[in-house]
DNA sequence: GCGGAACTGTTATGTTATAACATGATCCAT
DNA sequence: ATGGATCATGTTATAACATAACAGTTCCGC
């Protein structure tokens, strides 16, 4: 959030690739290993700041001459998911890297842009907020709040 | 919203099922048309205040001697989401009828109970405007808004 | 080295959704 | 009333997303 994204993705993808590997890493201490085909979904997710689909991770591996079948795919990425390392953008059926700190309840917002496919994570504290205030309301137990919204960036806006 | 829905969903479903239909008549006026099966589609998808997936729609068809095949209801459930009749639940790949009136932009959150599968529809002004402030601090223009709460409802709660 | 736990491989299949093309219904303008 | 445009439906096939079930492997503590 700090650093800008362009609308291509193009900035240095090697040092938050390398930086979320670290944290991987870091969570990964008791009983909880980070394994290599783990380790490679994490950063073939991290690539971009895209959302990427499960059979498109697939299809890297295949080129990277590391074959794969979706079990093993969709595996390591129930692993990335439960250790909050990615999250998954129901409204794409596609996963993307976890920008947040580790302790901060995993809770995020997602602006998707429709044109040039970025997909920006938030953590609105007022947002947080209003979704709390009208679940209270209901008197309802949030597990799990999915907050997708989708349409066009202010990069692109400018392009059009 | 003014009239309780109870866990089991036991409510006057009759009613709200005709008050779905006159609303969906009354909007089918100019080279819109209500059809036979977008119609049943609709009274399906009305029967309950759960969310119901394609295939189980296609499973009543079968049952009621009407057998159809995928494109049919799916060409259906897409002419009812644009008409803004029904809603489309990103989490559960499900469908569920819409409940706000006609002119509100057709834009609603969802409290998705895990327990007795209800999906209340909420039209939170407050959470609305969340939502729109955090976009419009993005400079981001908003298409389709995708909020659903996942959890245990009110009378989960109590009944457990 | 043995047993258990975690991880991976493999086959098959389940679930959700759409492409592509053919046919039928409706309307209304000439 | 016919021709043709438009909208709706039927049909076949397949694409895209995801998991069940079981077999094998690796690793670590005892």
């Amino acid at each position: 959030m700090s650093e800008p994204i362009t609308p291509t993705g193009q900035h240095d993808h090697t040092r938050c690739v390398s930086s979320a590997l670290s944290a991987a890493e870091a969570r990964c201490i008791n009983g909880v290993t980070l394994t290599k085909s783990r380790r490679r979904v994490l950063e073939i997710v991290w690539e971009s700041h895209r959302p990427i689909g499960a059979y498109d991770i697939l299809d890297r591996l295949a080129a990277e001459g590391q074959p794969a079948k979706p079990p093993t795919v969709y595996r390591a990425l129930n692993f990335l998911l439960e250790q909050c390392l990615i999250h998954r953008l129901e409204t794409l059926n596609a996963f993307i890297g976890c920008g947040a700190s580790e302790a901060d309840g995993h809770t995020a917002q997602f602006l998707i842009c429709r044109d040039c496919n970025l997909a920006q994570e938030l953590d609105d504290p007022a947002l947080r907020q209003a979704l709390n205030d009208a679940a209270d309301q209901s008197g309802f137990h949030v597990d799990k709040r999915v907050v997708e919204l989708s349409g066009i960036c202010a990069d692109c806006r400018k392009a059009a």
